[in-house]
DNA sequence: CGATCTACCTGATGGC
DNA sequence: TGCCATCAGGTAGATC
């Protein structure tokens, strides 16, 4: 579910609502959220009593600072959704896995129906030393500005189909099966040119669109598709699914030449183009 | 080393 | 109706 600009809007939400409370209780249910700490004891152990001194986002991890030098991790993986409660009377979802109570009342909630998500505490030295997901992030697309000629280099190292690489979070961090979709079309680019082909033109066109596209996502609070899964940390929808191009619109008028949409398997996954615009 | 697949889960949807 | 197959925002690990 979550990319880059889901996440970042959880970010920006949890900034502003859960930066500087106090953890006074955490309940865990189950240990699928928590599978890397031996019992949820410890995890909860390590986070009660602390305050929450900072988030940042580092590809599509969210990693909230904590008094001293432990991070909470967090990934939302294909279903996650972080909640904030007013209370514990606050109806609870069926697949809520750790709640967190703050001191001052209030209350952040994990919900995963996929249990694909999950949150661990560690250390700031162990996330780089430790956990190599995160030690082998590409660059940030929206934070990490470059030139388009460092870019094209970038592009020609490693020769890959374009929307493999985009998605390649070795790559580049934070971009997934929506916005590669959306980014390519922006950049009438199609799925499976290889990214040491591209001219400069190409290449610039790429990067204005990979940075366009999810800085406009990002202010319309991310896409949330027909099911609604996507939820900010209020439980509101995002906004930007209405701006969606091609993803999840096969069958459906190209925008842009009115020209049908398809949808074709890449890597064992969804695709969708206009094969008109794109090339 | 890289590319490709499969597994991990629950739930929604569509065909018969 | 119900039953079964398929598909879904992601990633790690096995197997080529």
């Amino acid at each position: 579910m979550p990319e880059l600009p889901e996440v970042e809007t959880i970010r920006r939400d949890l900034d502003k609502e859960v930066v500087t409370r106090r953890i006074k209780t955490v309940e865990v249910k189950g240990k699928r959220s928590i599978r890397r700490h031996k019992d949820s004891a410890e995890f909860k152990a390590r986070l009660e009593g602390k305050r929450v001194a900072s988030i940042r986002r580092a590809g599509k991890y969210l990693l909230l600072g904590l008094d001293g030098d432990d991070v909470l991790v967090v990934h939302l993986g294909m279903s996650g959704q972080l909640l904030r409660a007013k209370g514990p009377k606050d109806p609870i979802d069926k697949h809520t896995h750790v709640i967190i109570t703050f001191t001052q009342g209030g209350q952040l909630r994990f919900v995963d129906p996929r249990t694909f998500g999950e949150m661990f505490v560690t250390t700031t030295d162990e996330l780089t030393a430790q956990v190599p997901e995160l030690a082998h992030l590409g660059f940030d697309p929206l934070e990490h500005v470059m030139s388009w000629s460092h870019f094209g280099q970038l592009l020609a190292d490693r020769p890959t189909a374009l929307k493999t690489l985009l998605m390649d979070q070795k790559f580049v961090a934070g971009i997934g099966n929506i916005y590669s979709d959306e980014i390519l079309f922006a950049a009438g680019l199609r799925y499976d040119r290889q990214s040491n082909s591209l001219s400069a033109q190409e290449i610039r066109r790429l990067y204005r669109a990979m940075v366009e596209t999810l800085s406009e996502a990002v202010k319309h609070r991310g896409s949330s598709l027909a099911d609604e899964q996507y939820r900010d940390l209020y439980g509101a929808i995002g906004d930007y699914q209405g701006q969606h191009q091609v993803y999840d619109r096969d069958g459906q008028a190209c925008r842009r030449c009115r020209n049908s949409i398809v949808k074709v398997k890449v890597n064992g996954r969804s695709a969708f183009l206009c094969e008109h615009c794109q090339i």
